[in-house]
DNA sequence: CGGCATCCAAATAGATACTG
DNA sequence: CAGTATCTATTTGGATGCCG
């Protein structure tokens, strides 16, 4: 964040400006949105099974879940496997590609976390 | 993601994914959705009027800019300045705070870049 | 268990015009 | 310049019921 107060920014800065707009663009048209991200994380914690992830990712309805989990495996972040048996078994894998996420995630973790606290602490001093 | 293949989550990892989930879901709140962070961005980059901020942040409207920036000041992510002239100059400046998410942002750019790579010769590979 | 179909309500966003 | 107002179109999501 580093640039010469009140000009209006320069060619190469606006430049700049816009690549690193068309990357975070990209990514939050990937993993964007209230679940995506959510799902990988409980899926890193093991649960692999519709259900369990209905029930580990709060507030999440089995027709949006469903249709995200679709989503993450067309765009190579999730792997469905059916199991043969009584009844036939269907998991949910992480895909290696998953993994490179694990920065972004546990950037947004930190924040969130002490967000959270700042939030409270607010909450409670003015209260 | 170190989690023994198969087996349900056991009670002290799902409370710990409970608390990285709630901690990611306070995150997406407060700067998710298409534009909070785009928008975050730009500023860092020397957009600090409207205009600017329409012009660098491709595909917002005036009316989706307008409300997203008032959000961001509501929750302390900026500042709406006035100063007295002919005519008037608004400015938004990004408070200290913003600068926490320095990492969410290195982060999500540098996956974001890397995503968009991928895409790119998945793309001209089988076409 | 792991969904899909349907219906309906609500949130979101685009277009356009207008204002101090 | 920095927005607001209005109206409409589209997307999104919850609820419910059903199916193999």
């Amino acid at each position: 964040m580093e640039h010469t107060e009140g000009q209006p920014a320069n060619k190469a800065f606006t430049e700049d400006c816009t690549k690193v707009l068309n990357a975070v663009s990209d990514a939050l048209y990937a993993i964007g949105g209230k679940w995506k991200l959510m799902i990988i994380i409980a899926m890193a914690r093991g649960n692999n099974r519709f259900t369990d992830l209905q029930k580990q990712v709060t507030g999440i309805s089995a027709r949006v879940l469903s249709s995200e989990l679709k989503e993450l495996e067309m765009n190579g972040f999730i792997v469905r496997t059916v199991t043969a048996g009584y009844p036939v078994t269907i998991e949910y894998q992480l895909h290696p590609y998953s993994h490179t996420l694990e920065k972004v995630v546990g950037a947004m973790t930190e924040w969130g976390m002490q967000h959270r606290e700042k939030i409270r602490s607010e909450r409670s001093s003015n209260l």
